[in-house]
DNA sequence: AAGGTTACCTGCCCGC
DNA sequence: TGCGGGCAGGTAACCT
């Protein structure tokens, strides 16, 4: 899916739905992570109030105390366009009075959309519990280094973990532990003052720039606006195994972390 | 109780 | 050309 950079890109390219009023609602025959229901049905007539982000999760607000919790899941993008196909994996649909559709794609279906009171998002069992947004100055040394104490898992995978901090996936924290010259297996625990206050700070930086590029845009993923992310042009590791590291030459190792693939340079990241 | 594995689902790419 | 296996940007329910 889509990580922070590309949840935080597509809550920007829809921020023109504010305002705009919700004529209907589509949905396919197929469920979401959670299912869909005809409870979307209280949205028609209610206008957009604001469009957030939380995490990977993209908020919006509508009028009487309505919202919505999107997740893209892995393979989810949503668009904004002026005609609406009914494509295949199009799943959700809201239908403007501009004459505009919002149009959630999902091909594997981990994503979801649901329908909850405002009053209620604060307690939202996929929003209770989150870390702090890598971007916000919460996330610092300090922090993390209070979070990593005694942590007997590698820092690949603990800096994934939502807990600690969200929107930090596998692409990210690849191209972070390079930029850091931290060893993806080594321990949390492990790390010095030192390198925690670099990871922290590259973090930031990698995250930045992925947003102001748009992004990533590996196989389905493209902004609300159709258009390509570019941040892909710049990965240094993720998807480079067996090529040259740009630095030292040296091959870019693929290994497997807890299910997920990670890649690195074994002589610049010890 | 922390840490690791599996399941959810479809599509694509690769090797045979 | 077809088929099977493995893999994909995430998350949480399960095991141990």
């Amino acid at each position: 899916m889509p990580e922070l950079p590309e949840v935080e890109t597509i809550v920007r390219g829809i921020e023109e739905i504010k305002n705009n009023k919700v004529l209907d609602y589509y949905t396919s025959s197929k469920n979401l992570r959670f299912p869909t229901t005809n409870e979307y049905k209280k949205l028609i007539n209610k206008k957009v109030k604001d469009i957030k982000r939380r995490a990977r999760y993209i908020i919006i607000d509508f009028e009487d105390g309505l919202s919505l919790v999107i997740h893209l899941g892995m393979s989810g993008t949503i668009v904004l366009s002026d005609k609406f196909q009914k494509l295949k994996h199009d799943h959700f649909a809201l239908n403007f009075a501009d004459n505009s559709y919002l149009i959630f794609n999902d091909p594997r279906r981990f994503g979801f959309v649901d329908l909850v009171l405002s009053q209620n998002l604060q307690g939202h069992k996929m929003l209770v519990n989150l870390g702090f947004e890598p971007l916000d100055d919460e996330f610092n040394a300090d922090y993390l280094a209070q979070k990593l104490k005694n942590k007997n898992t590698n820092i690949k995978t603990t800096m994934m973990d939502n807990k600690i901090v969200v929107g930090v996936g596998n692409i990210y924290i690849n191209e972070s532990l390079f930029k850091a010259g931290i060893n993806p297996q080594k321990l949390a625990k492990d790390l010095k003052k030192a390198e925690i206050k670099k990871l922290v700070t590259t973090i930031k930086e990698i995250i930045s720039n992925a947003i102001e590029l748009g992004g990533s845009s590996i196989n389905d993923y493209v902004k609300s606006n159709g258009e390509l992310g570019f941040f892909q042009n710049n990965f240094k590791v993720y998807g480079r195994q067996k090529e040259n590291c740009f630095v030292c030459k040296t091959d870019i190792v693929k290994i497997v972390q807890n299910g997920r693939s990670t890649f690195y340079c074994s002589k610049c990241q010890k």
